[in-house]
DNA sequence: CGCTGCGTTGAGCTTCTTCAACGATCGTGG
DNA sequence: CCACGATCGTTGAAGAAGCTCAACGCAGCG
């Protein structure tokens, strides 16, 4: 695709001027990365930010043992690792494509001087690192106020909203990430979907979970014990 | 203090022109609240954020069985809570004065009027967003992927550094406090400072935590296991 | 056709929480 | 100024949740 045309579609980009999309086009560069391919990590210099323009990137962090914990999913249209640009430090964890992926690379000092010259842009960044934050407050709530089964419902419920409040959703990534992303490792939340199964709860059908009692999820998620 | 003098301390409000500083005492309204008391809670709409001028503030999350997990801390100079503005959306956890504390508070759409006309402070404001978010991946990385004798040591270790790397730290907070911020309960904290203190690695004195050992609080923070 | 990674299941174990009790401290009101 | 109550911190014993280790079926891919 034409990178004006892709750019126009990003709501971080929304309410800009042809000519300002003309000058990020300018300073972009985009790169196509292959399932399981590293875009960068932890600790890489943070020169300037990302936004996928396809396929689909995991934020994660390891352990010294080798547990990981996805940060954030990132499909088409989002932007990722924005903060390094502000901070001027390096990245705090790593990136990777799940799936082929194109993302475009858009260079801190260039960035910055669009952004001091584009109050919008500037409203739309501080918007973007605001809805961060929050995912991040309920990420951190769910690690410690919530049980795995808490943390799953919330997901499934979140999932299901995501895919058009239908009963049967699609996992948009393997179960063994889904557990690295719900603070937990693939044993337990195979358990755990099984235990939900067997309480009528849901149905499992490979990548698909079909919803059947969603009162008792939203019971789950909001803390009710199993 | 004179709210204009306090304000040029403030990191947040760095590099402004001392008409700007004018403008920002214009739409800033403070207040004091008392040792327990709360500022806002869960919830409530984001009309605006606040700055610590001083005292002891917390942002807390509770679980439905009444368990309290502190997102962050803030004291003197600090801004909270700038999140909610840019985000349209209401507050997402609960604030509460630690110890007797002036805070300030800037409406939000004033403020969004300042910021669309400084450059300057939006770019702080970036920065600032930039920064808790950081701070809570890392939060998020100590949930996760450590235990919490990994936690503890980590904090120690933070304190000490912000403490001017001495090697005895003073807790700012109760013990009961830490718990929660480290995402644990205070029986656990006691248990594992106890052994801490049993390996050599430390000394408790009340509030008062000497490192003994910085090393190895290093490698526990780093993920080795205790 | 074999290999590798994913998903599942079982058994045992570690970590942490829960529940309970008790001493110390501190602020308050008598 | 003392006494009281409330909160905080600590310790013990028991229990729950989730992790580790191991084995195995299965599918996809080279």
């Amino acid at each position: 695709m034409e990178i004006t045309k892709f750019l126009a579609t990003v709501p971080l980009f929304d309410g800009l001027t042809p000519a300002q999309y003309d000058e990020l086009a300018m300073i972009a560069t985009d790169q196509t990365v292959r399932k399981g391919q590293p875009i960068f990590t932890e600790g890489d210099p943070g020169n300037g930010f990302y936004v996928v323009a396809s396929g689909l990137v995991k934020i994660y962090k390891l352990s010294l043992d080798g547990k990981e914990q996805i940060l954030h999913l990132f499909g088409p249209g989002d932007p990722f690792a924005e903060a390094a640009v502000f901070t001027g430090s390096s990245f705090p964890a790593h990136a990777m494509a799940l799936e082929e992926s194109r993302i475009f690379f858009f260079p801190r000092q260039a960035f910055i001087e669009l952004i001091r010259a584009n109050p919008d842009l500037a409203m739309n960044m501080l918007a973007a690192l605001s809805m961060h934050l929050k995912k991040f407050a309920h990420l951190i709530e769910n690690l410690s106020l919530k049980e795995v089964p808490g943390r799953l419902a919330a997901h499934l419920l979140f999932l299901s909203e995501q895919q058009g409040d239908s009963d049967t959703v699609a996992l948009p990534v393997s179960k063994t990430q889904l557990a690295s992303l719900l603070g937990t490792i693939p044993e337990t939340l195979s358990r755990m979907l099984a235990k939900l199964a067997k309480q009528g709860y849901l149905t499992i059908n490979g990548p698909q979970i079909t919803i059947l009692q969603r009162d008792r999820l939203e019971d789950l998620a909001a803390g009710e014990k199993l």
